[in-house]
DNA sequence: AATATATGTCAGTGATCACTGACATTATAG
DNA sequence: CTATAATGTCAGTGATCACTGACATATATT
């Protein structure tokens, strides 16, 4: 019955993920979870033995910046419009594996030690990544950029409210979609970018 | 004892508020807010009933749009620049208002009727001035245009995701600051507005 | 002085919840 | 067949919490 354990611990793990990033730690039983996962309460306190540390095991399954490392690595091609597109849509795509524990971490109604360091760790990444990038596309001449570390923030900031927008009521906005708003932003900074300021 | 009790519910909303956006409705017990409003908890329920009704009472003081209004109806200088700075503030200055009780709201672990609508009133309603504004100065011959509706969600975007990183962690990025941010921000829309697309 | 109003104290209720111990069941491995 | 590991059932325990009723107190108005 070794497979069995397995895979009772994984139930419990996703099913108290699903229910405290909806209703949040404090909204959501023991009792609960365990029916979720199809097992019995005991159950969950022999794996976990708290509930607390139920919520620490799940969290543990935070997903580490590496993909987006081998995205600065290897997958740029140094032209402005298409590299942005592809770190955009990386960037998107690693948020939304971890969607629920976004949600979790927002709650955030119990601490758990070093989660927050662990949380920021992808944008901090992304950032010293992006700013690294448009310093080497202004030396190549591609670009005119005056600030790369403001500009990369600025253009994370973007991709950070366009997340969240989409994370907490998905369609606020009727007619106006994640990938239209990718495009459209890459745009707007491409052409911010590309340009001599005239004023 | 007329401005007594007054005082005293007020008080109570003002702990509610505090408590609840740090820790989340669950996580905090009527005696606590009771205490920290220097009253009893029998106070608190004289007053409100219950404890959902004390939080309902509590987020019915969120801010109106109508500032807003105001700033487009009769503030903006028809120069791209000094109108988005300006936006930009009033737009944090009203978030930031309502800090606490977008806490809240994100952490929502109590449903209440028709509060998330209230709460996207003010987006919405940014969104529609926003693009109105960007049709006329496109009409005006002052920017070039082609989305008004995607540009001024793109916008929007960039100082949603810097308002919620402010919020959640307050100093996330060291160095880079809110007021930089904007700056920075509206610079890059509107070099990107003011030039003709040359790819 | 008399009345009304806002608050406090205290002791308690019933519900819920995280968590436990004792014992039974099922399945698998040797 | 037997030992072991994983799970279930059941009946709890102790703590916490929202909420209440009875009664007292303080203050202000009339």
């Amino acid at each position: 019955m070794r497979q069995a354990k397995q895979g009772s611990a994984e139930k419990l793990l996703k099913a108290a993920i699903d229910l405290i990033s909806e209703r949040g730690y404090h909204a959501v039983t023991t009792q609960e979870i365990a029916s979720a996962a199809d097992l019995s309460e005991k159950t969950l306190f022999r794996h976990f033995g708290s509930k607390q540390r139920l919520l620490e095991t799940a969290l543990e399954r935070f997903r580490y910046a590496e993909e987006l490392q081998i995205l600065f690595n290897e997958q740029l091609v140094w032209e402005l419009e298409a590299d942005l597109l592809a770190i955009c849509r990386k960037y998107h795509d690693i948020m939304n594996h971890d969607r629920k524990l976004i949600l979790i971490a927002l709650k955030d109604e119990v601490h758990i030690p070093g989660f927050k360091e662990r949380r920021l760790q992808n944008p901090h990444q992304l950032l010293t990544l992006l700013t690294d990038y448009f310093i080497t596309m202004s030396e190549k001449g591609k670009i005119v950029c005056s600030n790369p570390a403001m500009q990369a923030f600025t253009f994370m900031m973007a991709q950070y409210g366009a997340f969240m927008n989409d994370l907490e009521a998905g369609e606020n906005y009727p007619g106006i979609g994640l990938e239209q708003f990718i495009q459209e932003n890459v745009k707007v900074f491409a052409r911010s970018l590309t340009i001599q300021k005239e004023l």
